[in-house]
Parts: C-alpha cells; structure tokens; sequence
DNA sequence: TAGTTTTAAGTTTTT
DNA sequence: CTTAAAACTA
C-alpha cells in the first residue's frame, strides 16, 4: 500500500503528524505532560531536512537544559543523520555563541568569561561596601530579574523589580564595571544579543538569512528577554514553531513568563495552534493523581489529558519514620523488584525537591551496592579547590577579571592582604590599565612585592604555556609538561607552581579531605581541550553553561537516577519515588499563592515522569540543623485524589533502631584489644574494615606515628589511597565489621 | 598578615 | 549538621 507520507511519521497520532507536517504560519503547539513532543520536534527537523530539503544548518532548535539539547539532536539524528549539523542550543548557549561573534559591535571582547551567581555577588560586594552579605544577594538577585525582563538600569519601569531608591544606581555601578572588566552575566547572554539586534539591522538580516526555522521547546518556561530575542531572530519569512504546557512551567521564580505562551497568538500573527492531549506515558491512575493536584491551581488554562494506556497500579502512598527508614524503603523496593528481573536499576528514579536531600540515599546506596548516578548536582563547582583553580584560569583569559584576580592573588597565602589588593583594583580602574600591568608597576611594601611577584610570574608563564611554549627549567618538568594531554597541561602548572596543590595535599592528609583528587578530577575534565587560549575560552564557557560536566562522568548505564524535581523535565522512568513529601519541605513552608501554585505544579512534572508505577513517600521527623524535627504531610498529599491512591497516613511509627550514618555509638570499639601501642594510642587496628561515605569500603593498611599524633592509612576498594590523622577518626570514617 | 577559634546563620529550584 | 563571617591571637 503507497502511504502519502514517509514511513517514519507512521508511528505519530493525527495531531501529532499534522504538527510535523504544518508549514508556513507560525505554531503554537500545546503539549500535555507525556504526550510525545520531542518525538514531535525530532521529526519535524528530520522532515524538514529530508521532505522538504532545508538545509540542517538553517534550523535553530532551542531548548532550556543541556541535557534536553543533547536527548534531542541524538533522537532527532536517529531519523535523519544530517540533522545533527541543526544548531540546536539552550538560549543561554545560542546567547554566548552569539556574543563571541558579534559582542564587538558592543564593545564586547570575544574573550569574555561568564560570571555566576556568586561571581556577581562578589563584584557587587565591592560595589556595595560595608553592606551584609544577605542583602547584597538581595540585590544581585534583582538585577537578574531585572536582565530577565529586558529592564537596563535606566528603565522607567525598573521599580516593579525592586523599588529600593539605591537600586538603580547600584544597577547602573555594576553594569559600569561588568563593562570595564569585559565579562558577562547569564542575563546579558539574552539581553545584549537582543540589543544588538535592534541596533544593527545589517546583523539582524544575516541572522534571519542563516535561521530560516526557529523551534523553541518548553516556551512556558521562556522569559521576557528571551521571548524578545525570539521575535528579534523572527523575520517576515522565518518559519517559529514553539511548544509548552503551562502546567508544566516551574522556573517562573528565575523569570519565565507564562504569558508568552498565552499571548503567542497576539505576538506572532495569525498564529495555528495544535494540542497534544494524548498521553503516552503513564498508567491513567498515576496521570489521574497528577493532574488531581495541578488542578487545585487556579491560574490555567486548563486541559484534558488522556491516557492511552490502562489503569494499573495505584500511586502508593509511604509513610516513614524519618529519612533514614525512607532512603530504606526506597532501597529495599528497588532491590526487591530488581533481584526479581521485574526491574532494571536504571528503570528507576527517586525524585526530591533540594540537591542536599540526595546524599542520605547515595551513602545507604553505596553501603548496599545499588548503583546510582546523581544528576546535576552543583557540588563540584561549590567546592573551594575548584574554585580557587578556576580563578586562576579566568583570570589568564582576562587580566581586568576583579573577580578572579582577588581570588587567585593571595591564595595560597603569599603575603598580599585586603589593602594591597584593593590598592591594585583601585589603580586600574582609574588608570585603565588591567590588573596585571598594574601589579607589575605598583611600590608595594618588601613582603607584598616579593609575593606578587610570584604570582605574576605564575600567571606569565600560564600565558606562555598557552602560546604554545615550553617554559620549564628542570628536565623533569619538560618532561612531564610534554606527557600531559591538551589543557591539562597548562591546569597542572597552574595548581603546581601557585602552590594550591601542596597547600590542599597538607590540608588533606590533616583532615582527610580528598580535595587534591578533586584537583585531579579538573586535570581529567580538561585534557581533551586544546591547550591554547581558545581551548581555555571553550573550556570555561561551557562549564559555565552547564554545571554537570565538571561531575565525574560515571554514568554507568544501569543505575538508578537521584534527581530534583526540577531536573526531571523531558525525562521518563518507569517507576519513580517522590520523596520528602513534607510541609517545608515539599511545598515549601513560606509557599502561598502563586508560589503554591509553582510548586503544585513541580508535583505534577514529578509525577507525569512515572510511566508504570509511582510511590510518594513522607517522614514523621526529618534531620535537619543537627536535630530531628518533626514533620507534617505535604498539602499535596492532603490534595490527591484518594480513589486512586494506595496506603494512608499512618505508618511510621515504628522507631529506627540506629540512625543511618552512625551505626555504631561512638564509643563502640570492638578492636580494643591493640596489640601494640601505636594502635591503642591511635584507636585504630591495620586490617580494620572501614566505610567512608565519599570513598565507599577500605580497610587500614598502616598505622605510623607522626608530628601531629598517629597517622592511619586506608586503602579504598576503589583504589583509593588515603591518609588522616586519628584524632579526627570517626568524622567521615566509620569503623564496620571484621577485619580482612 | 595568617591562621585559629568562636559565633551565628541557614537550606530552595538553574541557565 | 554544615558553612560563613567575625573576633581573636601569634
């Protein structure tokens, strides 16, 4: 039989196929939770590329994660190869890529570096002096919103962000100095492009000659910069097709703005609107229990929602003594349903509202042998060996970098304090000239030239290496330096002869920190870039766009997912657990309005992601700020509908036996019988079996004495070699069973 | 100025 | 419980 359309559109529904076939008018493509849009917009590139002869490189797809992005090139290049040449982004990285081309026109270098959130707030902190560190979070957060709603520091209409009389001018101060040092924020990779679009309209027209369709997907949660952006790479004849589910939105706290989607009709004219009201995921009873919750929300435009598949189980409802008996319950489920062969570990996910509440399961987990990846935790970043080494690095790029450069100058301590310091900003940003030739001019005091010195000569020879020199005096060094991959090369000089690395193996043999694998961890993130400034531009800006890939990359394929919520959108698992289901905790507390609204409606995304089966689980106590503090259920649990829900509020009442963490008391030892005095003194026995909750299983392999009292090396199954000193036994590792 | 000790404060969510 | 800021000492 001839089909009068190509084979790969056989598997779509009616709305779904005629979404992927609609040409000409702008789209608006209303898609329910589960009903199949990126299938939807993978096809669509496919087909454009193929039926209708576009050229891949003419496609803009643009996404609101990375993880997103990559999902959808990889599916969409499983129909159509060539439709892996599409450019398909986050706005914040079409944003940068952007800039890097076109900045100039602003005055903007193309060796710029992006600054986070604590990157702005420590500018700002020496904007704002004499201010605490709260309220300058306070203000830097308001100058993000404002950048999300396309308000500059002159803008009449600045007030609704924040009506503090002092903010216009501490906007209008920071921008100064953002502009001086010549980076960016996150908000300037959305506004500055829309700026220069208005600006130029030569730039404007090679823009809308390159991209001849714009599809952007999860537009409820686009914000008004980016919806200007939009309309500013939108030309007479661009083809936009946009997707979005308002039930769906949850970053309106960052800005997104649902009224884009509502208003899509009035901005792009004469608009087509398609619905996807299929559902293709879920049991009906676990989309029942979803949508029970979402539809308390007043603010929706309301939709039905069918499920193509049968009733199945109930969502169950948990209830847990705190949790150590959750983290159980959820190990002992997957376990069961694994050993089983119902399951494979990666069929599951265990969802929670904040990053902190993963670690309870990654240590039972690791205990049990249940392999898990963590996705998206912000962890590495945060850590301050990394930090301090990516200073160093920016700060290569850009010598004007005040950021960095107060960071990286005096760390390790060289003898440069606040005043120095402050001294060499000051003269710069008067004088114009950047940071380095500064410090290499300025009359300092003996102690303070002599650490400078060092410091430069750290930061000349990092250029050097860059430049594709060989710098090095010793043999050995050379040596080393031509072994080393790519970028790590020039990353290992810089922690090398800044003196962090001694500085952090000290610190880590002390406290039995393993900030020095961290370290090392970078070194491994960074050898397959290029070892040149490019390379480093590269290296920096998408670890700055996506926080995930400074992460180990373990992900071993069969393991179960630890997520939050928010992370969870555009992904499916067959069985999830919802976690934390607590006042406070999941809403949280201070939550009303139309904040409540956002989080019911962050339930329901957690929900939608179960295809098969779906646990909701909530704690009687909870730990927190060192005590257990008592918990009541999450309103959300108060909402769902109780017909199709297993299990009541009761359970729990059962007492754990012994905390999780701690199984034994602290003053258990049952290896008290030392045979000699370095072990009695120390507490510790070679042999003894150990767990540790970062490293996992070990055993000690030496006991020696040191100037600071007994020093126990463990040998972790992992391979692991650490050290630490025994008077600080018992903080992160424990002592378990038998010896080996 | 550097390093240590004390005290206070604080948990969203992410590009 | 952790982290950050402030106060204190060498």
């Amino acid at each position: 039989m001839q089909l009068d359309y190509p084979s790969y559109l056989e598997p779509l529904n009616s709305e779904q196929r005629r979404a992927v076939l609609h040409t000409g008018k702008p789209l608006l493509i209303l898609a329910g939770a589960g009903s199949g849009k990126t299938r939807v917009i993978t096809t669509k590139i496919a087909w454009l590329i193929r039926e209708q002869g576009m050229d891949p490189r003419s496609i803009l797809a643009v996404t609101f994660t990375n993880k997103a992005a990559k999902e959808m090139i990889q599916r969409a290049r499983q129909i159509e190869e060539r439709a892996g040449d599409a450019m398909l982004r986050t706005f914040h990285s079409f944003g940068a890529w952007f800039l890097r081309r076109n900045g100039s026109i602003a005055g903007l270098d193309s060796g710029f570096v992006i600054y986070d959130d604590d990157d702005v707030v420590s500018l700002l902190s020496s904007i704002m002096e004499n201010t605490s560190r709260p309220d300058i979070r306070f203000y830097a957060n308001s100058i993000s919103r404002a950048k999300d709603y396309f308000l500059g520091p002159d803008d009449p209409g600045l007030g609704i962000i924040n009506h503090h009389k002092k903010f216009r001018d501490i906007y209008k101060r920071y921008e100064e100095r953002l502009a001086q040092i010549g980076n960016v924020d996150f908000g300037d990779l959305i506004k500055k492009p829309v700026e220069i679009l208005r600006s130029h309209p030569e730039v404007t027209q090679r823009f809308r000659d390159r991209f001849s369709v714009i599809m952007v997907d999860e537009y409820q949660d686009a914000n008004v910069a980016q919806f200007h952006l939009l309309k500013e790479l939108c030309g007479p004849s661009t083809y936009v097709c946009v997707v979005g589910d308002d039930d769906q939105s949850i970053y309106r706290f960052r800005g997104a703005e649902v009224k884009n989607i509502l208003e899509f009709p009035d901005r792009f004219s004469g608009a087509d609107i398609i619905r996807l009201e299929q559902n293709y995921r879920s049991t009906s009873s676990i989309l029942k229990a979803a949508s029970s919750v979402v539809d308390k929300n007043k603010g929706r435009l309301g939709k039905t929602l069918f499920a193509e598949k049968g009733d199945g189980s109930n969502p169950e409802l948990v209830s847990l003594f705190n949790q150590d008996e959750e983290a159980s319950f959820c190990a002992d489920k997957i376990e069961n349903s694994v050993k089983k062969k119902e399951t494979t570990w990666s069929d599951w996910a265990i969802l929670y509202r904040t990053n902190a509440q993963s670690s309870v399961f990654e240590t039972l987990f690791s205990r049990r042998r249940i392999p898990y990846n963590v996705v998206g935790s912000l962890e590495f970043y945060k850590r301050e060996e990394i930090k301090d080494a990516l200073a160093l690095l920016s700060f290569l790029v850009n010598q004007r970098d005040e950021v960095a450069f107060r960071r990286a100058v005096n760390k390790p301590a060289r003898g440069i304090g606040i005043v120095t310091v402050h001294k060499i900003i000051e003269t710069s940003i008067t004088s114009g000239e950047n940071l380095l030739e500064i410090s290499r001019k300025l009359k300092l005091s003996q102690k303070a030239r002599t650490g400078l010195n060092e410091f430069i000569k750290l930061i000349e020879d990092g250029q050097a290496l860059l430049d594709g020199q060989i710098i090095h005096q010793t043999e050995s060094k050379k040596q080393k330096l031509k072994s080393g991959k790519g970028l790590s090369v020039c990353v290992d000089m810089l922690i090398n002869n800044s003196g962090l690395a001694k500085h952090y193996k000290m610190q880590d043999e002390i406290s039995g920190n393993s900030k020095i694998d961290n370290l090392q961890q970078l070194l491994n993130n960074v050898k397959d870039y290029p070892n040149t400034r490019e390379g480093l531009l590269e290296f920096l800006e998408n670890i700055n766009l996506d926080r995930t890939l400074a992460e180990e990359q373990k992900d071993a394929k069969e393991a179960v997912t630890l997520i939050t919520l928010h992370n969870t959108k555009g992904l499916e698992f067959k069985r999830v657990i919802m976690t934390g289901l607590e006042q406070g905790t999941f809403p949280r507390e201070d939550k009303k309005g139309s904040e409540l609204e956002e989080e019911r409606r962050l339930f329901y995304v957690g929900a939608t992601r179960a295809m098969d089966e779906l646990y909701l689980t909530t704690c009687k106590q909870r730990f927190m700020w060192g005590r257990y503090e008592n918990r009541t259920p999450s309103l959300f649990l108060l909402e769902v509908d109780k017909s199709v829900l297993k299990g009541k509020l009761d359970g729990g009442s059962r007492q754990a036996a012994f905390p999780m963490g701690r199984q034994f008391p602290k003053s258990f030892n049952p290896f008290n019988l030392a045979n000699n005095e370095l072990e009695e003194r120390s507490g510790w026995r070679v042999g003894q079996r150990i767990f540790h909750d970062n490293h996992g299983y070990g055993a000690v392999t030496e006991i020696k004495d040191s100037d600071d009292g007994p020093l126990v090396r463990v040998r972790f199954e992992n391979g692991h070699d650490k050290r630490f000193l025994s008077e600080f036994q018992g903080r992160a590792y424990e002592k378990i069973g038998d010896d080996y």
